[in-house]
DNA sequence: ACGAACTTGTGCACCCATTCACAAGGTAAA
DNA sequence: TTTACCTTGTGAATGGGTGCACAAGTTCGT
């Protein structure tokens, strides 16, 4: 199956690991991995590796493996990471400016040129290089650098109004750590970061493990990655 | 059904947005709610709320609906959210200042009352209210504060070691934000949060939803910028 | 007391993802 | 060339999760 077949939700998820996993590996480097080794770097098993991958199309070889700087070309290819996607981060508060600061989104493609608040002592200034803008500002602030990704950091009451504003700016894809639901139109794409469910996630095993006294009681708990909801 | 069946991963991982929904109603209030309306606030469909909580007990009543009250205390203790699990912060950078100002954990039940850094210039200070200790007080702060959970938020370098000394110290539950592949024993819980990958996920729907405008679906548009640059 | 209108709890069918197991294809050395 | 040994790609089995559809149980109005 080459080019364009369906590709699962769950590969989808997979993919930006394995090509975080070909770091390893200097570019032009002409190296090989194995499906095993990719999987050690991936933190995850050899044949789902070797299923994602044959989603993609047929880029092994047979006896010998994957050329790293090729199967980091394609893997690039279909995520569309070649692509640069401008950032807006919403709320300035103190996750707001880690995420405005975190290099490694830009790294990835994803730079953060601009930043709203509703505080007028934030507005107009620059904080850590991000110019900070106002909600009106927004719809022109996406208009002049391409914004394609907008992060929701407010407050949970101020998020569904951000959300709004967000999507009449034209902006289809969000990424919100707000603690509610959100409600948008099914056209655009809503990723919910909740860290405080995370951790009851962990507490729940923690939970359990000490009741029993000791052992884990639920099964081998494995690796994880998660989040999110995935809308279309 | 009854009271210690086990409880699907999926479910656990939704315990938590129910009780989130569930803080509309005043504790006290006598209030009921339909699995109708609880999907509404948890963002979940009906039919899978009244699975997730038939895998409790059988905390409704036909033709009624839930308890508000009784729903909360139910899942909370489901959840074990009646324990408090006190924090530690690894890395005190942008993101760990962030998390550990995050007032959404002490009000679930997760305080954070440590931070571990290496820089001398923090150890020993307090920053936000929180006390920063260099990485070889580690034991001794969980020990002192009964510390069950670790939150890795140092660069990726340093964050194999980070995990490894929390292990030391007795932790069995961490959170990571490093963006690489932790190896912990497996008796500890590890929950990994990549939030580029999270932004790759989206681009990649992106992506997809803006090819199909441009008539080239070979992917010649793309700014042949490189793809994969930083090392680990 | 009775029927209409609700809402839960759950059996069941379906779908997606994971994992196994192996044939197909490739390398290397004698 | 032949043999021994790798590793991919993928049918097929397995397992978990989702959602439908409906019987069972409850309330309310008449």
């Amino acid at each position: 199956m080459n080019s364009i077949g369906r590709i699962p939700d769950a590969t989808v998820a997979r993919l930006p690991l394995y090509l975080r996993g070909l770091d390893v590996f200097p570019v032009g480097g002409a190296a090989t991995v194995s499906s095993e080794e990719l999987a050690a770097l991936a933190g995850v098993n050899a044949a789902k590796v070797r299923k994602d991958l044959s989603y993609l199309g047929t880029y092994g070889t047979r006896g010998v493996g994957y050329d790293a700087d090729f199967l980091r070309f394609e893997i690039s290819r279909a995520l569309g990471v070649a692509n640069t996607w401008p950032i807006v981060v919403c709320g300035m508060g103190n996750l707001g400016r880690a995420l405005a600061n975190h290099s490694g989104f830009a790294e990835r493609g994803f730079p953060v040129v601009a930043a709203i608040d509703t505080d007028p002592d934030k507005i107009g200034v620059e904080i850590d290089g991000i110019a900070v803008y106002g909600p009106s500002a927004l719809a022109s602030v996406v208009a002049k650098h391409d914004v394609a990704v907008g992060i929701i950091a407010t407050p949970p009451e101020a998020a569904q109004g951000t959300a709004d504003r967000l999507v009449d700016a034209g902006i289809t894809s969000i990424m919100s750590f707000a603690p509610i639901v959100l409600t948008v139109p099914d056209d655009v794409d809503l990723r919910a970061v909740d860290l405080a469910t995370e951790l009851q996630i962990l507490g729940f095993h923690l939970h359990r493990s000490r009741l029993v006294g000791g052992a884990d009681v639920s099964g081998d708990r494995e690796r994880d990655l998660l989040v999110g909801e995935g809308p279309v």
